[in-house]
DNA sequence: CATGAATGAGCGTTCATTCAT
DNA sequence: AATGAATGAACGCTCATTCAT
């Protein structure tokens, strides 16, 4: 029936993906883990159908937004290794980690448990962790880190902001900043003398207010 | 006990109470905040039904939950606040309630996030602050704090493990010190030099596995 | 073992009896059928198990309201027999009967659907169906009743003012006057000239109002 | 039919709209409104998600048979408008409305109770009250109608009906003629003399036979 | 390939009914 | 006899996943 229609190109098929991918960051990072893939592909435009025929279940598709997230990462890291000292990429980079999770109501627990799922993901991570070895190294050898603190605990720590994003996310959007900080200098302390905490701590909830649901 | 006034009707609905929340505990702990209370009442080894009775909906299951933590925290606090400094005191208490989180995977986000919802949980925690109110006084009284940290920042700190600890529960249950201390030394540091680093640091997820379920 | 025990006296039991279709009758009246039996046995003050001794279920607990429904409308029999008239008497006698359906929600499906379970009950409706015989036998000889109607239409007319009276029952809780009017007016005309109908006809509901929920 | 258009998805889900509705209609008319969407799918042969995809909620669905119900009544109102006299319009559509609730447990309560909720529902309202409107006013003019009586007294009257059929529908299906008829009479007496009632009053329910379910 | 209709297990919750106290 | 705690089937509804079109 369809004599001279042109093969139809992967070109769609990609372009298809890339608006699944959006669309699922956005709705991930606004409202968590629990949107339904048919928010997803409505955002996106597509079919339900479609967002199943890339990813094969909804972790799947989770874990593709970790690909795009490690780009985002790497990204950073090449700013940061591009900073004259080891101390001030290390603490650059910490902080940016910081508030791309803080900026992420999903990606905060579930980018750091995903493993990559993808080759193009894999290689990544290789090279942020190549990136961002070499800024540690780099740092060490100024004495501005934390003895023992290695490569591998950069993303441990990056992940530890993420309880406390997600907490203030709606309401205190920079509350975060004063206890990333307080890591950074744990890790990393500022080259003078280390300064007091800035901002306010967390106020506790008041009494009365509802548990938030998942 | 009570001189010799009866009580005879509640004996086997508190046993029941007591189950329900025992299950609660351990199936929150294990398997986070989406447990059905289906599970919770097969778990306890009664009907839906009778869960119901006791808690009017899932929240107030879980915000007697919080209770229950509060009380362990209290007595966390008290023996803290018996420590002969408060450098000691401030240390012990952040650690025990970080290790108290690393046990618990549903708690870890549900208690900082939820207030009080019962007069009882609501004057457990101002008993909690004024504790730990007395102890980071003294601690800050023989400079042994980051300046700027407040008796406010406690449980805000204490959360921050939430994150390591949800990823390494199950398979490395003690990976969680090296950032537990990596956080306390930074709001309080030990008497002498800084020690190096504690423990391994977190391997990053090996390529393919899944993603963990919420 | 109880050697001393005074019987128990059915006193109480008899109390407690009239105090849950008290309770039943005030509930059903005011919110229909689908209150729960939890609310009946606390309006009356008893325990649950407590309706459950007198009623054998909940159908029965209704039941055991046409009882008391008959009684009423026995009394409303013994005065419309007194007066005057056979015509007089079967219009207040309907009239009536209609009135204490309009303020009645369950009642107005439940009285005329069960039948009596009791012989008490029985023997009400025996009574009744005598009185009105005698009622209708005389409107008949004065003419006044359409050719054909029987005692026996006496329940079925009085319930056909029930579906109007559910609908207007809590916003124009007079409005089923005008269609009650016509009925008896039908049944048995009034002595001089039909005068028009009275009231408001029922306006339709409103466009987008919700289906009340059964 | 409509050119040469094709509309190639819907197909079976046409189909599938089409068996949900007629089976809610079946079980609706049989058992009332009580029924529950499983019960509905399964009569219906698909499963219940398919029946929430069509109708957002039970009300909805109801909803939806009420546009059907005004499709039936317009009709009626229609084949009522071409009669010769306003008197046997009138007569002709009570009659036929009465029936149709005799036949149908769930909608003699809720078409009348509900609202339109679609704006085709409300249209289809519009043209009945256009169309009933015109009969009742030639009956006014050939002095056949109950002094007072109103087009919008029209659904009430039908409405009346219910109650005999819900009590009747099971055993004696054509019960509810002898006070349709009485009804009707009372509203638009028929041309000549006013005749005996026709068929047999209603036999009071038999002792000790239980209350029907609602 | 893309679509979105269909599926059904599972959720939180209610309530008529039973039974240990 | 009275109580109310316990039960669990059933409700309305959701949504990850499959599959006919």
């Amino acid at each position: 029936m369809s004599t001279t229609a042109v093969r139809p190109l992967r070109a769609d098929a990609v372009r298809n993906r890339a608006l699944i991918v959006d669309a699922a960051r956005k709705l991930f990072a606004e409202r968590g883990l629990d949107v339904t893939l048919h928010d997803v592909a409505e955002e996106a435009g597509v079919g339900v159908g479609t967002v199943y025929r890339r990813f094969p279940d909804k972790d799947a598709l989770l874990a593709g937004l970790v690909t795009a997230k490690y780009e985002t990462l790497v990204e950073l890291a090449e700013q940061a290794a591009a900073l004259p000292t080891g101390r001030e990429g290390l603490r650059q980079y910490l902080l940016g980690a910081m508030q791309l999770r803080s900026s992420d109501r999903s990606l905060s627990t579930a980018v750091m448990r995903a493993a990559p799922q993808t080759a193009e993901a894999l290689e990544l991570r290789e090279r942020l962790w190549a990136l961002m070895g070499g800024v540690v190294a780099r740092a060490q050898a100024e004495g501005a880190v934390r003895q023992g603190f290695t490569p591998d605990d950069v993303p441990a720590v990056s992940s530890m902001i993420g309880s406390i994003a997600d907490r203030t996310r709606d309401e205190h959007p920079d509350a975060w900043r004063r206890y990333a900080l307080l890591l950074v200098d744990a890790v990393c302390p500022p080259a003078g003398e280390l300064p007091p905490l800035v901002g306010e701590p967390l106020a506790p909830p008041p009494a009365g207010c509802a548990v938030a649901r998942p």
